[in-house]
DNA sequence: CGCCTTTTAGCAATCGTTTGCAACCTGTTA
DNA sequence: TAACAGGTTGCAAACGATTGCTAAAAGGCG
């Protein structure tokens, strides 16, 4: 009705306000010391014509982007996409931890191709933080770039004299955990599916190998490394389980897909779980609940995990220091062991 | 080794060089008039320092962000997460695209309180574009914002009359070839299970009483306003098929999520699919490929749609007009049906 | 009524680029 | 040699907000 003039800016609201657009940043800004009465003028004001203060021209001013940074690198596995549930999953979480914290998320998918991939994305400016989902095999160049970039944390795994600040579950001991049900469930010959080049995955690895010597079992244990795709590892999963010497009595999947796809294939070959082979996943995402048979697997606490990396990304931003956290890994025991 | 002098900003590399800050600019924006030799030889000084200009300096200049927003309004069902997997794959695809013709992806989750959560979310000047994934129950607010804002384009159905900008697909022809195929292997009675507030189930839900109706069964069909996220569904579809007086020969869920929840609940009650019921899905998510048994359903191509939403957004911005996409979604059958 | 303290508001610099315009070279042609 | 064209560069004004400093207004008190 009113609106005879467009209001492009703070001054053009400051004119037809009658103060000078510092007062109206002031006003629209609940800080600095500004009158009652004329804030909610301007504030009315501001409202009547919907006008809102340049975002780009503040940041630029502030120094500051109100938008957090999160990465994920595809490296051990060029295929990988990113609609992979346990992403997806950490992504939302994220998203909602950081939309109650008042910050937008930039997403970003990453193929790695050289040492320089992230020190580009901190560097670019469009972020005031940085959130990497997975190691992956970055873990040298995510030190690298930690040593200079305080805010930066990582979900994954956490191993002694890393410099980068990491949220994650103990995964040795969620290895261990799973390794030592199968073996209570009677198996001896067991497999472990998933590329240890990936630092969780090996640590996961270890767990298994240090429950198989907890029970006098050695070592032995056979190592796949599946793919992490379920398209990509059910062609890979299906020769190995169709050309095995010997068929492993349990499995411990590195992952909940991984494992989602060893039961499909299973089934196909018309084996049944877990009567001729037990399997384990790894994440506890919500699509365990849905496999058949209900797949048994060591839980993390994502919704958890979440919370402490925007936590402590945001006390970073801040310039405190903050120490990684490793979270308790729980196995969730149902009908696929 | 030479970094004696942190570069800041386009100025300091201009001094070091010895030329103006607009040169500078020039030389590194490959576009304006510029002595080749200059532009390499400024090219080479930043990289030596690392330089890169300040984004948000830039976007204030050319009033641009570099940005899209992704916006997942989760209307009609309050409870519904993010980690929905069609959410998900949709997102990634979007990143996808997106990255590769150089927008960077914010995201932004919205559970819609008021008629203007959109409008604030486009006027707030953090992106250049906005692309909404599904119209859920606020076809409405989409229209009202896309009448005056170009830059939108929205995932979902189509209406006659709609002012917004859409690509999906032709949810009434899916809905129609699901049942088809239903009647088809002998269903008669037939449920559909799916909230019809959902601009897109609702036309599927169409397409299911023409189908009806073109085989000569009327337009009968049960209708059971199941959650979209299986957790809440299960319950519920629980007590549904439990109670139902005639336990449907057929049932058309309104998305995979939902098909596949029924097929868990179908099992607990100990009954056959597809022999006691035949169940079929839509959208053919991944997650199709890895229920028991194998889950029949509707695929609709989402790469295409996710690459006709960022190109035809990228058109809009660019003062383009565009028209609607309708997609054909495909008949997808495999063991539920 | 005048002086002093506390608010409130204005001024102007700043954030770091981009870009239209003008000035400057350099080399060519008359 | 002078004039000229064409290609390079520099200058300085935006872009739109925030904020330290200062000045003015308002309020309190004797």
């Amino acid at each position: 009705m009113t609106e005879t003039v467009r209001i492009r800016n703070i001054s053009d609201l400051a004119k037809i306000a009658g103060v000078s657009p510092g007062t109206v940043s002031r006003a629209l800004s609940d800080t600095g010391l500004i009158s009652q009465k004329t804030r909610e003028r301007i504030k009315a004001l501001a409202r009547e014509h919907d006008f809102r203060p340049n975002i780009m021209a503040r940041n630029l001013r502030i120094q500051k982007t109100g938008a957090i940074g999160v990465v994920i690198p595809l490296g051990h596995e060029t295929g990988q996409h990113i609609s992979d549930p346990f992403f997806i999953t950490m992504l939302g979480l994220l998203a909602d931890a950081l939309t109650e914290k008042g910050y937008d998320l930039v997403l970003s998918r990453v193929i790695p191709t050289d040492a320089d991939w992230l020190d580009r994305f901190v560097d670019s400016g469009r972020v005031d933080g940085t959130i990497v989902i997975g190691q992956s095999d970055q873990a040298a160049v995510l030190d690298k770039v930690a040593s200079r970039y305080r805010p930066l944390v990582v979900w994954g795994g956490h191993s002694r004299g890393q410099v980068h600040c990491s949220v994650g579950s103990d995964n040795r001991l969620g290895g261990e955990l799973a390794t030592a049900h199968l073996i209570e469930r009677g198996c001896q010959r067991l497999a472990f599916f998933g590329d240890p080049n990936a630092l969780e995955f090996e640590l996961r690895l270890q767990g298994c190998r240090d429950a198989m010597s907890a029970a006098g079992l050695g070592g032995d244990i056979t190592v796949f490394p599946a793919h992490l795709m379920a398209e990509a590892a059910h062609p890979d999963i299906t020769s190995f389980l169709g050309s095995a010497a010997e068929r492993p009595q349990g499995i411990i999947a590195a992952s909940d897909v991984i494992a989602m796809t060893t039961l499909r294939v299973l089934a196909e070959f018309g084996l049944s779980v877990p009567d001729d082979v037990k399997v384990i996943g790894y994440d506890g995402l919500e699509l365990t609940e849905h496999t058949f048979p209900r797949l048994s697997t060591v839980r993390q606490d994502l919704t958890a995990g979440a919370h402490h990396l925007v936590d402590m990304l945001l006390r970073r931003i801040a310039g405190e220091d903050t120490a990684s956290v490793v979270l308790q890994p729980e196995l969730v025991v149902r009908n696929s062991t």
